[in-house]
DNA sequence: AGTGGTTACTCAATCGTTATCGTAATAAGG
DNA sequence: CCTTATTACGATAACGATTGAGTAACCACT
């Protein structure tokens, strides 16, 4: 391990000019070119990596030039569509490698498996400060209130949820809307309804809201809901829609609508399991756009939301919140948009297929 | 910010006797266990939380208790299988609680988005030791001389790679062989690979090493070899796929295998739009049972791994190197699984239709 | 009473960086 | 030639926890 003190004697000067030389960071004091390059020199020829631990502990946090992404447990099959974010992240961070460069932002995806009362661990990297900002996303409604209290002086965005703390959102309510509109627009009276029964998730809470809400202005009932018990959410979304399937004639749904992809695809075997044809006996909507809605058999409609733009706009605005170019709370929507394809609309077929091939 | 003095203070003792009684690690010094309660009375009053910073810059990354999953970049559509891992690793540092109780292991998935360059950025954060273990999945090949020399110090458990240091693993190249016997048994002579282009990971290579073994132990030939490009997989497979399919009638394939599932459903898209039905025209076998193999019409054939359970073993064979019960490197191999649906063999139908649902 | 042995602590040095304050050396101004 | 700026740097005290060496108090035993 090579310290500054090394360093500086090798390039015989102090540890002091070592530091503010290596961390060119704004310092009244100035130094010379000759002795700028000399302790480069030398910090490169000995390898010198800082110790993060003691620039922590002394700056109290102030350098610590990393930005957390926090995704809560339950570590679900939503965690696919981390990798969305994630990518968005990164290609927004890439576009401001300018603005960076001088800050070495990391970006470290810490999926903290915190439940409510581990949530604690997230304690522990909170309040050394740890990270100077906190991306947070898909936590359950109940470890809000103790976010609230939790981080008071670290700039938070939360990610696919309403808070007073700054947010980039889809309005989910209308993404049950729109999908809830597409069906009842394609003339489907009963429409079944399927969603996973325990999760605290807010964005999954306020699909449901917007689906029964549309369904409520059309004057149509509410009753065909099935609830997915478990995480494995293909399997159970089969066994929920079965209930939906298996009532008698009349009252059996014409149309699904599941909060999710899989959920979706775990509807359209149940439906063909009974050798019912998808769409025309039944339609089917799923949401998330997940990577494989388009490739099935038939395609899925499904709600699509625009997560890699989303996170993008959440990371320049934590950087924002960071540098406080801008005052918190900063509150940002974002349009989810239904795709459809043939799961709900046969004549949807050959256009979008074509669309979403390229 | 609470610190060691402030519970002293207030416990009417030393910060040393504080710092024993809350690290309750085997010290020389015994406390009776009047002081302990007063001192951990105290720290509870004040709200006391370590400052991790000064704790590792003075033990130098003995104590901090930290796991680390690291993921390498490009975050392709794998990351929804990571959850898989990350699930195996939870339930087992659950079940070893009793074990862990006294060490607080934290898992912190971190997915740093390391290309070859920025791979320094670990660099950061190995040096200073800021994690006691280090499971490292999904890296490209290019990156393992790097890491070799990286860190020599803190125990390393690589997944699903092969390499002088610890591992486990699955029999990649067995992968690829099983899905070709599997083919090469129900009687195709011309089997078509698919296979993402420019991925570094060892498992696909190994695959398709694997894939032409058996063809070529087989008398088979080799020239049905589509590379999919760019990440998004289904799309570009779909697009690898067409190809092969548009090969003249007498060469093209009459069996696909893709080394992983969404390059096979990208392909299973492609044969349908030509008219082709799976499996009686074409046969089609995936890789890695992703959640939504089981669930498309026909359902995928595709190739099991255990990964829940080897991330398991992963964890414990780290702790086991951490707290030095046993000398690495230590090496683990799981059996990967064929799962015949009916995608390849329309036998199949019924039997695994029931099985996998329940 | 003096020696030895426990028990229950406390002191003080230390980890590697940073930031404040001080100062030597040179230049500029009168 | 002396004073005052200016430039360039060095010495040193933190940051908060850990740890080995030291010590005070008490008891037992000869």
């Amino acid at each position: 391990m090579v310290r500054l003190s090394d360093i500086a004697a090798q390039a015989g000067t102090s540890v002091s000019t070592v530091s503010i030389v290596l961390s060119d960071r704004p310092s009244p004091v100035r130094i010379s070119e000759a002795t700028r390059q000399a302790v480069v020199d030398a910090a490169r020829a000995l390898g010198y990596t800082p110790n993060l631990a003691a620039r922590r502990l002394r700056s109290n946090g102030d350098q610590t030039r990393t930005i957390v992404i926090a995704i809560a447990y339950p570590l679900d099959s939503r965690l696919s569509l981390i990798s969305r974010v994630v990518r968005g992240v990164q290609r927004q961070l890439q576009a401001m490698r300018d603005d960076l460069v001088s800050l070495r932002v990391t970006v470290q995806l810490t999926i903290e498996t915190f439940e409510l009362g581990s949530l604690d661990q997230l304690r522990g990297l909170v309040e050394p400060l740890w990270f100077n900002g906190l991306l947070v996303t898909n936590t359950s409604t109940a470890d809000d209130t103790y976010l609230e209290t939790l981080v008071p002086s670290v700039p938070i965005v939360m990610f696919q949820r309403q808070s007073p703390r700054s947010s980039v959102n889809t309005d989910s309510s209308m993404v049950g809307q729109l999908a809830a509109e597409h069906l009842i627009g394609l003339g489907h009276r009963r429409i079944g309804l399927i969603y996973p029964s325990a999760t605290g998730s807010q964005a999954q809470a306020l699909r449901i809201g917007g689906y029964r809400d549309a369904l409520a202005l059309a004057g149509l009932s509410l009753e065909l809901e099935a609830p997915a018990t478990g995480t494995n959410w293909a399997a159970n979304a089969h066994a929920a829609a079965g209930t939906l399937l298996d009532r008698p004639a009349g009252e059996r749904p014409t149309a699904i609508f599941a909060t999710n992809d899989l959920l979706a695809i775990g509807a359209m075997r149940a439906i063909r399991d009974r050798g019912l044809r998808i769409p025309d006996d039944l339609a089917v909507v799923g949401c998330d756009d997940a990577e494989f809605a388009a490739y099935q058999d038939p395609p899925l409609t499904t709600v699509h939301l625009p997560l890699e733009e989303m996170a993008a706009r959440a990371t320049t605005i934590l950087l924002d919140l960071i540098y406080q170019r801008v005052e918190p709370p900063v509150h940002e929507m974002f349009p989810s948009r239904l795709v459809v394809r043939r799961s709900s609309d046969p004549r949807a077929g050959a256009v979008t297929e074509r669309g979403s091939s390229s």
